[in-house]
RNA sequence: CGGGGUGUAGCUCAGUUUGGCUAGAGCACUUGGUUUGGGACCAAGGGGCCGCAGGUUCGAGUCCUGUCACCCCGACCA
């Protein structure tokens, strides 16, 4: 891609947001606060948010999920059986308004829908058990927006739901699901651990939080030494969560756990049979009896594992975007003298499938490396006064933060590795 | 929703305390020239309903009332 076309006016004044992350993606015109808790992605950044869907999707189909897509509008009857409509919006969670026919919701989250979806394509026990998930948007109004993309009020979510016609079989598939999610995040780079959380609005009994390291965390978690055991401080507030944790867990001591500040970036539950008694979600057992399917919950807030990546991986300087998400690996910068040079080591590295930004603004050399650092190129590819002498490419590589001059062969063989 | 704060140029902000000439700076932008290896320099230029509405006053960015928007601190959440 040739930078001209993307776009970006980087600024070299920062604000004053509190996470240096998203201060470092507005300077470099990658977010655009267009409201309270509502952005506006550029180039970089989206790019990037799709190698997470794409690594999310890929994991999720190995592991035995299908993709489905539901309905982000939704009509009021149907949060009406699950009796969530008064619980959202009474609490100003969903938004809600008056259409032509009736009252709707943009989707806070989506049981209610995805159980009209199994409503009719879940009949017998011989259809059981199913795992769809979705990647959409979702809409929380939220009491208080945070942290630019770490708390918006529309932002990216995969959900996965699963049915199934016993609770031993329910419980199976949360273990693979938390497999999943370790798999995940491991393919993403990054060191997460599982929390034991509450349901709260959504129902059930168990669940599991899946949280990054943070400062900038809005969680709290206490956590043992060999991280083999971690729980939501939240919990601490609840005596019967409490007792049903030190009932699996009898050398729990509490005092001896770590307080770390965490993002929550998924949350797995066992749902059981919540949803589906309210909500008409029978099935007919091998002795012909009519029963409710016990459901299981999987979601990761993609936008916030965008902005945990981003913030994980900055300094002072701007990003440097691990391997497996980077939007573009590298980047050409060039002196006056060697624009054609530029422009055809641009076109051979595309050729090779190299994805490469020439940097074709006028600028000067200086805030050519600047922008290249805030915008979280990997590898700098520098044609100047040393490729007018000898002809090498100097790479500044900011993964290993060294310097190397390669031939355009090497050079190659260099990004394709 | 409670508490604190901010709205002035595309961006970051001075100016408001104590009302007074034609509203400022840096960055960004346009034109010309000199530059060209870590956010260059010189010159000229464009850009503002001072959030919005009303009020006080000879006179309001500045004072008063209302209103809207946004930010930060608490409960909620992926």
């Amino acid at each position: 891609m040739r930078i001209k076309r993307i776009g970006i006016k980087t600024k070299h004044s920062r604000g004053s947001e509190e996470a240096l992350s998203q201060e470092i993606l507005f300077q470099a015109s990658q977010l655009k606060r267009h409201a309270a808790g509502i952005y506006g992605f550029g180039n970089f950044l989206i790019r990037a948010r799709n190698k997470i869907v794409d690594i999310i999707r890929k994991n999720l189909e190995d592991f035995g999920c299908a993709e489905v897509s539901l309905p982000i509008l939704q009509p009021k009857n149907l949060w009406k059986e699950s009796g969530r409509w008064d619980i959202y919006s009474d609490n100003k969670q969903m938004f809600y308004f008056s259409g032509r026919n009736g009252e709707y919701c943009l989707a806070p989250t989506g049981e209610e829908i995805v159980l009209d979806f199994a409503r009719d394509n879940i009949v017998s026990y011989k259809d059981l058990p199913i795992n769809i998930f979705q990647i959409g948007n979702k809409y929380r109004d939220e009491i208080r927006v945070r942290g630019g993309i770490l708390r918006s009020k529309e932002f990216l979510m995969k959900d996965g739901y699963s049915f199934h016609s016993s609770f031993e079989d329910m419980v199976l598939e949360y273990e693979n699901m938390k497999k999943c999610y370790f798999k995940i995040f491991k393919d993403l780079e990054m060191d997460v651990v599982s929390v034991k959380a509450l349901n709260s609005d959504m129902g059930g009994k168990v669940s599991e939080e899946f949280m990054c390291f943070s400062e900038i965390g809005e969680d709290k978690i206490l956590i043992n030494e060999d991280k083999t055991l971690a729980l939501n401080e939240e919990i601490l507030q609840d005596e019967k969560a409490l007792e049903m944790l030190k009932q699996t867990n009898k050398d729990l001591d509490i005092n001896k756990l770590k307080v770390v500040n965490c993002l929550e970036l998924g949350h797995i539950f066992q749902l059981g049979q919540f949803y589906s008694e309210k909500m008409n979600g029978f099935f007919v057992d091998e002795t012909g009896k009519k029963k409710a399917y016990y459901m299981g919950c999987y979601g990761i807030g993609v936008n916030r594992v965008l902005g945990a990546i981003c913030e994980n991986n900055c300094d002072e300087e701007g990003l440097v975007w691990p391997k497996a998400v980077a939007p573009y690996s590298s980047v050409i910068i060039y002196s006056k003298e060697n624009e054609k040079s530029a422009a055809n080591l641009y076109s051979s590295l595309k050729e090779k499938g190299v994805d490469v930004v020439l940097y074709d603004k006028e600028a000067t050399f200086g805030s050519k490396i600047k922008d290249s650092k805030l915008l979280g190129f990997l590898y700098i590819i520098i044609l100047g006064n040393k490729y007018l002498e000898d002809g090498l490419y100097e790479i500044e590589d900011r993964v290993n933060s060294n310097k190397m001059f390669l031939n355009e062969e090497e050079l190659i063989r260099f990004l394709r590795s």
